[in-house]
RNA sequence: GUCCCCAUCGUCUAGAGGCCUAGGACAACACCCUUUCACGGUGUGGACACGAGUUCGAAUCUCGUUGGGGACGCCA
Protein backbone atom coordinates (compact mmCIF):
# COMPACT_ATOMS: atom_id res chain seq x y z
CA UNK A 1 0.00 0.00 0.00
CA UNK A 2 2.97 2.74 0.69
CA UNK A 3 4.28 1.63 -2.45
CA UNK A 4 1.48 2.32 -4.40
CA UNK A 5 0.73 5.74 -2.35
CA UNK A 6 4.41 6.62 -2.82
CA UNK A 7 4.15 5.77 -6.28
CA UNK A 8 0.90 7.54 -6.65
CA UNK A 9 1.41 11.06 -4.90
CA UNK A 10 4.58 11.45 -6.75
CA UNK A 11 3.86 10.84 -10.56
CA UNK A 12 5.24 7.33 -10.71
CA UNK A 13 4.23 4.08 -12.01
CA UNK A 14 3.16 1.32 -9.42
CA UNK A 15 4.19 -1.91 -11.16
CA UNK A 16 3.09 -5.59 -9.93
CA UNK A 17 5.55 -8.63 -9.82
CA UNK A 18 5.17 -12.07 -8.60
CA UNK A 19 8.26 -13.60 -6.99
CA UNK A 20 7.33 -17.41 -7.76
CA UNK A 21 10.67 -18.13 -8.18
CA UNK A 22 10.16 -21.23 -4.94
CA UNK A 23 8.22 -24.08 -7.32
CA UNK A 24 7.31 -25.40 -4.46
CA UNK A 25 5.50 -22.93 -2.61
CA UNK A 26 4.20 -21.09 -5.41
CA UNK A 27 0.33 -21.70 -6.20
CA UNK A 28 -1.74 -19.60 -8.73
CA UNK A 29 -4.11 -19.25 -5.59
CA UNK A 30 -1.56 -16.93 -4.33
CA UNK A 31 -1.26 -14.65 -7.44
CA UNK A 32 -5.09 -14.80 -7.11
CA UNK A 33 -5.08 -13.97 -3.84
CA UNK A 34 -2.51 -10.73 -4.38
CA UNK A 35 -4.41 -9.35 -7.06
CA UNK A 36 -7.59 -9.70 -5.71
CA UNK A 37 -6.52 -8.20 -2.56
CA UNK A 38 -5.45 -4.78 -4.95
CA UNK A 39 -8.38 -5.10 -6.50
CA UNK A 40 -10.52 -5.14 -3.69
CA UNK A 41 -8.33 -2.30 -2.28
CA UNK A 42 -8.37 -0.16 -5.13
CA UNK A 43 -5.22 -0.73 -5.73
CA UNK A 44 -4.43 -0.83 -9.61
CA UNK A 45 -1.23 -1.57 -11.26
CA UNK A 46 -0.04 -0.07 -14.13
CA UNK A 47 1.42 -2.71 -16.70
CA UNK A 48 1.10 -6.52 -16.57
CA UNK A 49 2.42 -8.14 -13.93
CA UNK A 50 5.86 -9.54 -14.03
CA UNK A 51 6.35 -13.32 -13.24
CA UNK A 52 9.83 -14.23 -12.07
CA UNK A 53 9.10 -18.13 -13.02
CA UNK A 54 8.87 -16.63 -16.60
CA UNK A 55 11.92 -15.20 -16.16
CA UNK A 56 14.45 -17.71 -15.84
CA UNK A 57 16.78 -17.53 -18.93
CA UNK A 58 17.16 -14.05 -17.76
CA UNK A 59 18.49 -15.09 -14.46
CA UNK A 60 20.86 -17.32 -15.79
CA UNK A 61 22.15 -15.46 -18.49
CA UNK A 62 23.99 -13.37 -15.42
CA UNK A 63 24.80 -16.15 -13.55
CA UNK A 64 26.68 -17.86 -16.44
CA UNK A 65 28.16 -14.22 -16.41
CA UNK A 66 29.29 -14.27 -13.03
CA UNK A 67 30.71 -17.55 -12.97
CA UNK A 68 33.05 -16.61 -16.07
CA UNK A 69 33.83 -14.29 -14.62
CA UNK A 70 35.05 -15.80 -11.19
CA UNK A 71 32.85 -13.35 -9.17
CA UNK A 72 30.73 -16.67 -8.31
CA UNK A 73 31.39 -20.03 -7.65
CA UNK A 74 29.69 -23.69 -7.86
CA UNK A 75 29.26 -25.12 -4.44
CA UNK A 76 28.34 -28.37 -3.79
CA UNK A 77 27.90 -28.92 0.15
CA UNK A 78 24.82 -30.22 0.74
CA UNK A 79 21.81 -28.91 3.00
CA UNK A 80 22.44 -31.39 5.46
CA UNK A 81 26.32 -31.00 5.48
CA UNK A 82 25.21 -26.95 6.11
CA UNK A 83 22.93 -27.66 8.92
CA UNK A 84 25.74 -30.13 10.85
CA UNK A 85 27.78 -27.19 10.06
CA UNK A 86 25.41 -24.56 11.76
CA UNK A 87 25.02 -26.79 14.43
CA UNK A 88 28.40 -27.03 15.42
CA UNK A 89 28.93 -23.12 15.01
CA UNK A 90 25.82 -22.75 16.82
CA UNK A 91 27.34 -24.86 19.93
CA UNK A 92 30.75 -22.96 20.18
CA UNK A 93 28.19 -19.62 19.88
CA UNK A 94 29.55 -18.22 16.72
CA UNK A 95 27.76 -16.99 14.57
CA UNK A 96 27.09 -18.84 11.23
CA UNK A 97 28.27 -17.83 7.48
CA UNK A 98 28.61 -19.98 5.02
CA UNK A 99 33.02 -20.61 5.40
CA UNK A 100 33.23 -20.38 1.62
CA UNK A 101 34.25 -24.21 1.89
CA UNK A 102 33.91 -24.49 -2.22
CA UNK A 103 35.53 -21.05 -3.03
CA UNK A 104 38.60 -22.37 -4.95
CA UNK A 105 37.37 -25.18 -6.09
CA UNK A 106 37.36 -26.27 -9.84
CA UNK A 107 35.45 -28.67 -11.34
CA UNK A 108 31.94 -28.81 -9.09
CA UNK A 109 29.59 -30.37 -11.23
CA UNK A 110 26.49 -29.08 -11.92
CA UNK A 111 24.48 -30.53 -9.41
CA UNK A 112 25.34 -27.72 -7.51
CA UNK A 113 24.06 -24.27 -5.97
CA UNK A 114 25.77 -20.87 -6.79
CA UNK A 115 27.53 -18.64 -4.54
CA UNK A 116 28.11 -15.04 -5.15
CA UNK A 117 31.53 -13.94 -3.77
CA UNK A 118 31.00 -11.71 -1.12
CA UNK A 119 34.15 -9.32 0.24
CA UNK A 120 36.12 -10.17 3.81
CA UNK A 121 36.72 -6.70 4.95
CA UNK A 122 35.06 -3.10 4.44
CA UNK A 123 31.66 -2.00 5.06
CA UNK A 124 28.66 -1.38 3.08
CA UNK A 125 26.86 1.19 3.69
CA UNK A 126 23.60 2.89 2.18
CA UNK A 127 21.18 5.61 3.21
CA UNK A 128 17.34 4.54 4.28
CA UNK A 129 15.08 7.47 3.85
CA UNK A 130 13.50 6.66 6.84
CA UNK A 131 16.04 6.04 9.36
CA UNK A 132 19.23 7.33 7.50
CA UNK A 133 22.44 5.99 7.43
CA UNK A 134 22.58 2.03 8.01
CA UNK A 135 25.97 0.21 7.51
CA UNK A 136 26.96 -3.68 7.70
CA UNK A 137 30.58 -5.09 8.17
CA UNK A 138 31.25 -7.14 4.75
CA UNK A 139 32.70 -10.12 7.00
CA UNK A 140 28.67 -10.89 8.63
CA UNK A 141 27.69 -11.07 4.52
CA UNK A 142 28.64 -14.49 3.66
CA UNK A 143 28.58 -16.00 0.62
CA UNK A 144 24.90 -16.46 -0.38
CA UNK A 145 23.20 -18.76 -2.51
CA UNK A 146 21.83 -16.70 -5.73
CA UNK A 147 21.09 -19.93 -7.46
CA UNK A 148 19.51 -23.37 -5.68
CA UNK A 149 20.74 -27.01 -7.32
CA UNK A 150 17.10 -27.13 -9.02
CA UNK A 151 18.43 -23.74 -11.16
CA UNK A 152 16.27 -21.55 -9.46
CA UNK A 153 17.61 -18.35 -8.51
CA UNK A 154 17.06 -16.88 -4.90
CA UNK A 155 14.87 -13.99 -4.18
CA UNK A 156 18.15 -11.83 -3.14
CA UNK A 157 19.36 -12.47 -6.59
CA UNK A 158 16.21 -12.43 -8.52
CA UNK A 159 14.72 -9.00 -7.29
CA UNK A 160 18.09 -6.82 -8.04
CA UNK A 161 18.00 -8.01 -11.52
CA UNK A 162 14.24 -7.24 -11.93
CA UNK A 163 14.51 -4.02 -9.91
CA UNK A 164 17.32 -3.20 -12.39
CA UNK A 165 15.89 -4.14 -15.18
CA UNK A 166 12.79 -2.65 -14.51
CA UNK A 167 14.13 0.41 -13.65
CA UNK A 168 12.76 0.54 -10.26
CA UNK A 169 13.82 3.59 -8.45
CA UNK A 170 12.48 3.20 -4.28
CA UNK A 171 12.11 0.06 -2.94
CA UNK A 172 9.61 0.41 0.02
CA UNK A 173 9.32 -2.71 2.36
CA UNK A 174 9.64 -3.77 5.78
CA UNK A 175 12.38 -3.45 8.11
CA UNK A 176 12.69 -7.22 8.23
CA UNK A 177 14.48 -6.20 5.00
CA UNK A 178 17.46 -4.22 6.29
CA UNK A 179 19.47 -7.30 6.61
CA UNK A 180 18.90 -8.31 2.75
CA UNK A 181 20.12 -4.79 2.22
CA UNK A 182 23.70 -4.87 2.31
CA UNK A 183 23.99 -8.32 0.43
CA UNK A 184 21.67 -6.82 -2.62
CA UNK A 185 23.68 -3.76 -2.85
CA UNK A 186 26.91 -5.92 -3.03
CA UNK A 187 24.83 -7.75 -6.14
CA UNK A 188 24.51 -4.41 -7.63
CA UNK A 189 27.82 -3.28 -7.33
CA UNK A 190 29.03 -6.55 -8.68
CA UNK A 191 26.85 -6.26 -12.01
CA UNK A 192 27.80 -2.56 -11.97
CA UNK A 193 24.23 -1.43 -11.88
CA UNK A 194 22.77 1.84 -10.22
CA UNK A 195 21.72 0.49 -6.36
CA UNK A 196 17.91 1.91 -6.12
CA UNK A 197 16.56 4.03 -2.77
CA UNK A 198 15.55 2.10 -0.50
CA UNK A 199 13.25 3.15 2.43
CA UNK A 200 12.48 0.25 5.18
CA UNK A 201 9.49 0.51 7.10
CA UNK A 202 8.21 -0.37 10.29
CA UNK A 203 6.04 -3.66 10.79
CA UNK A 204 3.10 -4.60 12.11
CA UNK A 205 3.25 -6.70 14.91
CA UNK A 206 0.37 -8.54 16.25
CA UNK A 207 -1.21 -8.07 19.70
CA UNK A 208 1.54 -9.89 21.27
CA UNK A 209 3.96 -7.67 19.67
CA UNK A 210 5.15 -10.42 17.47
CA UNK A 211 5.60 -10.00 13.73
CA UNK A 212 2.04 -10.39 12.53
CA UNK A 213 1.01 -13.69 11.30
CA UNK A 214 -2.03 -16.50 10.76
CA UNK A 215 -2.26 -16.97 14.80
CA UNK A 216 -3.66 -12.94 15.01
CA UNK A 217 -6.31 -13.38 12.87
CA UNK A 218 -5.95 -13.00 9.14
CA UNK A 219 -3.42 -14.23 6.85
CA UNK A 220 -4.92 -12.26 4.14
CA UNK A 221 -6.47 -8.98 3.11
CA UNK A 222 -9.34 -10.73 1.66
CA UNK A 223 -10.18 -12.20 5.02
CA UNK A 224 -11.43 -9.53 6.20
CA UNK A 225 -13.37 -8.35 3.41
CA UNK A 226 -15.00 -12.02 4.44
CA UNK A 227 -15.14 -10.48 8.15
CA UNK A 228 -17.15 -7.57 6.84
CA UNK A 229 -15.26 -4.64 6.60
CA UNK A 230 -14.63 -1.87 3.62
CA UNK A 231 -12.03 -1.25 1.82
CA UNK A 232 -12.33 2.31 2.61
CA UNK A 233 -11.84 1.12 5.96
CA UNK A 234 -9.03 -1.29 5.73
CA UNK A 235 -6.99 1.56 3.67
CA UNK A 236 -7.33 3.97 5.77
CA UNK A 237 -6.88 2.41 9.27
CA UNK A 238 -3.46 0.70 7.55
CA UNK A 239 -2.14 3.95 6.38
CA UNK A 240 -2.33 5.63 9.82
CA UNK A 241 0.18 2.46 11.20
CA UNK A 242 3.22 3.84 10.58
CA UNK A 243 2.16 7.20 8.73
CA UNK A 244 0.90 10.23 10.36
CA UNK A 245 -0.79 13.37 8.52
CA UNK A 246 -0.72 15.66 11.36
CA UNK A 247 -3.99 14.66 13.53
CA UNK A 248 -5.91 13.80 10.47
CA UNK A 249 -7.52 10.12 11.05
CA UNK A 250 -9.82 9.71 8.76
CA UNK A 251 -8.46 9.50 4.91
CA UNK A 252 -9.97 8.30 1.40
CA UNK A 253 -7.62 6.52 -1.11
CA UNK A 254 -7.77 9.58 -3.34
CA UNK A 255 -6.88 12.43 -0.11
CA UNK A 256 -3.32 10.05 0.29
CA UNK A 257 -2.91 9.61 -3.68
CA UNK A 258 -2.17 12.99 -3.34
CA UNK A 259 -0.05 14.06 -0.57
CA UNK A 260 0.87 10.76 1.30
CA UNK A 261 4.78 11.18 1.66
CA UNK A 262 7.94 9.04 3.06
CA UNK A 263 8.55 12.24 6.01
CA UNK A 264 5.84 11.21 8.46
CA UNK A 265 6.53 7.31 8.13
CA UNK A 266 7.60 6.17 11.52
CA UNK A 267 10.37 4.10 12.56
CA UNK A 268 8.75 1.53 15.33
CA UNK A 269 7.03 -0.99 14.86
CA UNK A 270 2.78 -0.32 15.04
CA UNK A 271 0.53 -3.33 17.01
CA UNK A 272 -2.19 -4.13 15.22
CA UNK A 273 -5.40 -2.77 17.03
CA UNK A 274 -8.78 -3.92 15.98
CA UNK A 275 -10.45 -1.44 18.38
CA UNK A 276 -9.71 1.44 16.19
CA UNK A 277 -10.29 -0.61 13.04
CA UNK A 278 -14.05 -1.25 14.39
CA UNK A 279 -14.01 2.67 14.72
CA UNK A 280 -12.85 3.10 11.59
CA UNK A 281 -15.11 0.74 9.86
CA UNK A 282 -18.34 2.64 11.71
CA UNK A 283 -16.84 5.59 9.94
CA UNK A 284 -16.99 4.56 6.69
CA UNK A 285 -20.65 3.02 6.92
CA UNK A 286 -21.60 6.34 8.07
CA UNK A 287 -20.00 7.70 5.13
CA UNK A 288 -20.85 5.56 2.44
CA UNK A 289 -23.79 6.49 -0.09
CA UNK A 290 -26.59 3.46 0.50
CA UNK A 291 -26.57 3.02 -3.49
CA UNK A 292 -22.88 2.26 -2.93
CA UNK A 293 -23.23 0.12 -0.06
CA UNK A 294 -26.27 -1.64 -1.73
CA UNK A 295 -24.11 -2.17 -4.74
CA UNK A 296 -21.36 -3.60 -2.65
CA UNK A 297 -23.07 -5.76 -0.57
CA UNK A 298 -24.31 -7.51 -3.75
CA UNK A 299 -21.10 -7.85 -5.48
CA UNK A 300 -19.47 -9.55 -2.35
CA UNK A 301 -22.27 -10.30 0.00
CA UNK A 302 -24.30 -11.58 -2.71
CA UNK A 303 -25.45 -15.19 -1.57
CA UNK A 304 -26.72 -13.61 1.40
CA UNK A 305 -28.16 -10.60 -0.44
CA UNK A 306 -30.12 -13.27 -3.01
CA UNK A 307 -32.94 -13.38 -0.97
CA UNK A 308 -33.65 -9.58 -1.10
CA UNK A 309 -33.76 -9.71 -4.84
CA UNK A 310 -37.29 -9.23 -5.43
CA UNK A 311 -37.21 -6.18 -3.38
CA UNK A 312 -37.22 -3.17 -5.22
CA UNK A 313 -34.06 -1.35 -5.20
CA UNK A 314 -34.94 2.21 -3.83
CA UNK A 315 -36.62 0.04 -0.58
CA UNK A 316 -33.51 -1.78 -0.56
CA UNK A 317 -31.46 1.31 -0.33
CA UNK A 318 -33.40 2.57 2.33
CA UNK A 319 -33.51 -0.19 4.00
CA UNK A 320 -29.96 0.16 4.15
CA UNK A 321 -29.30 3.35 4.97
CA UNK A 322 -31.58 3.22 7.92
CA UNK A 323 -29.17 0.63 9.42
CA UNK A 324 -25.60 1.58 7.90
CA UNK A 325 -24.95 4.04 10.15
CA UNK A 326 -25.40 2.11 13.55
CA UNK A 327 -23.09 -0.63 12.52
CA UNK A 328 -19.35 -1.58 12.12
CA UNK A 329 -19.43 -4.53 10.24
CA UNK A 330 -21.48 -6.00 7.67
CA UNK A 331 -22.70 -9.01 9.45
CA UNK A 332 -24.43 -6.61 11.93
CA UNK A 333 -26.12 -4.90 9.04
CA UNK A 334 -27.02 -8.21 7.33
CA UNK A 335 -28.48 -9.61 10.50
CA UNK A 336 -30.40 -6.12 10.50
CA UNK A 337 -31.28 -5.89 7.31
CA UNK A 338 -33.15 -9.04 8.02
CA UNK A 339 -35.13 -7.84 10.94
CA UNK A 340 -36.29 -5.59 8.33
CA UNK A 341 -37.15 -7.36 5.09
CA UNK A 342 -36.77 -11.17 5.83
CA UNK A 343 -39.81 -13.44 7.53
CA UNK A 344 -41.55 -12.41 10.45
CA UNK A 345 -40.18 -12.91 13.72
CA UNK A 346 -40.96 -15.51 16.31
CA UNK A 347 -42.24 -13.19 19.18
CA UNK A 348 -40.79 -14.91 22.30
CA UNK A 349 -43.18 -13.31 25.07
CA UNK A 350 -41.40 -15.18 28.01
CA UNK A 351 -39.15 -12.73 28.34
CA UNK A 352 -41.73 -10.62 29.88
CA UNK A 353 -42.35 -9.91 33.18
CA UNK A 354 -46.33 -11.60 33.36
CA UNK A 355 -47.02 -8.24 35.12
CA UNK A 356 -45.91 -6.53 32.13
CA UNK A 357 -47.55 -8.23 29.36
CA UNK A 358 -50.78 -6.94 29.65
CA UNK A 359 -49.91 -3.03 28.91
CA UNK A 360 -47.42 -4.03 26.33
CA UNK A 361 -50.76 -5.49 24.62
CA UNK A 362 -52.74 -2.39 25.45
CA UNK A 363 -49.73 -0.34 23.75
CA UNK A 364 -50.02 -2.15 20.80
CA UNK A 365 -53.58 -2.29 20.40
CA UNK A 366 -53.84 1.03 21.24
CA UNK A 367 -51.92 2.19 18.17
CA UNK A 368 -53.22 -0.81 16.19
CA UNK A 369 -56.39 1.47 14.04
CA UNK A 370 -53.66 4.38 13.47
CA UNK A 371 -51.73 2.16 11.34
CA UNK A 372 -54.41 0.99 9.70
CA UNK A 373 -55.57 4.26 8.17
CA UNK A 374 -52.76 6.83 8.47
CA UNK A 375 -50.73 7.61 5.34
CA UNK A 376 -47.70 5.05 5.91
CA UNK A 377 -44.82 7.73 5.59
CA UNK A 378 -42.25 8.25 8.92
CA UNK A 379 -42.93 11.52 9.67
CA UNK A 380 -46.71 11.46 9.97
CA UNK A 381 -46.86 8.28 11.94
CA UNK A 382 -44.53 9.77 14.25
CA UNK A 383 -46.65 12.70 14.42
CA UNK A 384 -49.62 11.22 14.96
CA UNK A 385 -48.27 9.02 18.01
CA UNK A 386 -46.74 11.83 19.33
CA UNK A 387 -49.50 13.49 19.39
CA UNK A 388 -51.95 11.40 21.11
CA UNK A 389 -49.13 10.43 24.01
CA UNK A 390 -49.05 14.48 24.41
CA UNK A 391 -52.69 14.74 25.44
CA UNK A 392 -52.03 11.45 27.53
CA UNK A 393 -48.64 12.52 28.79
CA UNK A 394 -47.14 9.25 28.35
CA UNK A 395 -43.37 8.97 27.10
CA UNK A 396 -42.44 7.67 23.79
CA UNK A 397 -40.20 5.06 25.33
CA UNK A 398 -42.05 1.89 26.38
CA UNK A 399 -44.72 2.40 23.37
CA UNK A 400 -41.31 2.82 20.83
CA UNK A 401 -39.64 -0.57 22.47
CA UNK A 402 -43.20 -2.50 23.01
CA UNK A 403 -43.30 -2.14 18.78
CA UNK A 404 -39.83 -2.33 17.71
CA UNK A 405 -40.07 -5.87 19.26
CA UNK A 406 -43.44 -6.53 17.47
CA UNK A 407 -42.12 -5.96 14.36
CA UNK A 408 -38.46 -7.19 15.17
CA UNK A 409 -38.73 -9.56 17.04
CA UNK A 410 -35.64 -7.69 19.57
CA UNK A 411 -34.88 -4.95 21.24
CA UNK A 412 -32.30 -2.96 18.58
CA UNK A 413 -33.67 -1.68 15.29
CA UNK A 414 -33.40 1.25 13.48
CA UNK A 415 -35.42 4.18 14.78
CA UNK A 416 -39.07 2.90 14.48
CA UNK A 417 -41.07 5.20 12.42
CA UNK A 418 -38.12 5.39 9.74
CA UNK A 419 -38.38 1.39 9.65
CA UNK A 420 -42.26 1.09 9.85
CA UNK A 421 -42.42 2.85 6.98
CA UNK A 422 -39.69 0.90 4.57
CA UNK A 423 -41.62 -2.36 5.59
CA UNK A 424 -44.81 -1.23 4.76
CA UNK A 425 -48.44 -1.56 6.21
CA UNK A 426 -49.08 -4.53 5.52
CA UNK A 427 -45.69 -6.29 6.90
CA UNK A 428 -46.28 -3.80 10.16
CA UNK A 429 -49.71 -4.83 11.03
CA UNK A 430 -49.76 -8.44 10.62
CA UNK A 431 -46.59 -8.29 12.51
CA UNK A 432 -48.21 -6.21 15.30
CA UNK A 433 -51.37 -9.07 15.00
CA UNK A 434 -48.68 -11.65 15.65
CA UNK A 435 -47.01 -10.12 18.58
CA UNK A 436 -50.73 -9.25 20.11
CA UNK A 437 -51.57 -12.80 19.57
CA UNK A 438 -48.63 -14.04 21.29
CA UNK A 439 -48.87 -12.23 24.51
C1' G B 1 24.80 -15.96 20.63
C1' U B 2 26.14 -12.42 16.39
C1' C B 3 24.51 -8.42 13.39
C1' C B 4 20.77 -4.66 12.28
C1' C B 5 16.66 -1.58 13.66
C1' C B 6 13.66 0.79 17.30
C1' A B 7 12.00 3.31 22.15
C1' U B 8 6.09 9.64 23.85
C1' C B 9 -0.58 7.72 27.38
C1' G B 10 -3.09 0.43 27.27
C1' U B 11 -2.97 1.16 21.43
C1' C B 12 -2.03 4.41 16.85
C1' U B 13 0.47 8.89 16.94
C1' A B 14 1.76 14.88 17.05
C1' G B 15 6.42 16.69 18.48
C1' A B 16 12.56 18.09 14.14
C1' G B 17 16.29 22.70 21.58
C1' G B 18 12.51 27.22 24.28
C1' C B 19 5.42 27.37 21.36
C1' C B 20 5.14 21.12 26.06
C1' U B 21 2.47 22.28 33.45
C1' A B 22 3.52 17.16 26.14
C1' G B 23 -1.50 17.79 21.59
C1' G B 24 -5.01 14.46 18.77
C1' A B 25 -7.43 9.65 17.83
C1' C B 26 -9.00 4.56 19.51
C1' A B 27 -10.09 2.15 24.05
C1' A B 28 -11.78 3.05 29.47
C1' C B 29 -14.81 5.87 32.86
C1' A B 30 -18.57 9.81 34.01
C1' C B 31 -22.30 13.04 32.41
C1' C B 32 -25.47 15.12 28.42
C1' C B 33 -28.51 14.06 23.98
C1' U B 34 -32.05 10.08 22.95
C1' U B 35 -37.85 5.59 21.09
C1' U B 36 -33.59 0.87 21.42
C1' C B 37 -28.66 0.40 19.52
C1' A B 38 -25.27 3.40 17.47
C1' C B 39 -23.84 8.48 16.42
C1' G B 40 -22.79 13.14 18.55
C1' G B 41 -21.40 16.57 22.68
C1' U B 42 -18.80 17.63 27.41
C1' G B 43 -15.43 16.02 30.90
C1' U B 44 -11.92 12.59 33.87
C1' G B 45 -7.76 9.29 34.42
C1' G B 46 -3.49 8.04 31.45
C1' A B 47 3.02 8.72 28.43
C1' C B 48 8.38 11.51 27.02
C1' A B 49 12.08 3.62 29.59
C1' C B 50 16.47 4.75 32.80
C1' G B 51 21.32 7.13 33.66
C1' A B 52 25.08 10.32 32.32
C1' G B 53 26.52 14.29 29.32
C1' U B 54 26.08 18.90 25.65
C1' U B 55 23.28 23.57 26.48
C1' C B 56 21.18 29.41 29.72
C1' G B 57 17.41 25.66 28.38
C1' A B 58 16.20 18.64 26.08
C1' A B 59 10.63 14.53 24.72
C1' U B 60 13.73 16.70 20.98
C1' C B 61 21.34 16.36 20.30
C1' U B 62 25.51 12.58 22.15
C1' C B 63 26.97 8.25 24.85
C1' G B 64 25.73 4.21 27.91
C1' U B 65 22.12 0.90 30.23
C1' U B 66 17.65 -1.53 29.93
C1' G B 67 13.69 -3.13 27.10
C1' G B 68 11.35 -4.54 22.43
C1' G B 69 11.52 -6.11 17.32
C1' G B 70 13.95 -8.19 13.07
C1' A B 71 17.65 -11.08 10.46
C1' C B 72 21.05 -15.00 10.68
C1' G B 73 17.49 -20.68 4.72
C1' C B 74 19.21 -24.27 -1.65
C1' C B 75 11.82 -18.97 1.93
C1' A B 76 10.27 -14.49 0.27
Amino acid sequence: MFNYLYAKATGGKFLLRIEDTDRERSEDRFTDDIKASLTWLGMDWDEEPIFQSRRFRRYHEVIEGLLNKGLAYRCECTPQELDALRKRYEAEKKPFRYPGICRDKKNVGEKSVVRIKTPDTGDTMFTDLIRGDISFANKDVDDWVVMRTDKAPTYNFSCVIDDSDQGITHVLRGDDHINNTPKQILLYQTLGLKVPNFAHLPMILGADRQKLSKRHGAASTLEYRTMGYLPEAIVNFLVRLGWSHGDQEIFTLDELKKFFALDHIGKANAVFNTEKLNWVSGHWFREMPSAKLAEYLKKYFASEMEKYSSIEDSRLNRGIEIIQSKVKLIPELLEQLDCVFGPDPVHDAGKFKPEDKPKIKENLLRFLPLLKTAEFKQDVLEKAVKEDLLKSGEKLGPIAQAFRWAVTGGRISPGLFEMLEVQGRDVVIRRVEKAIAAL
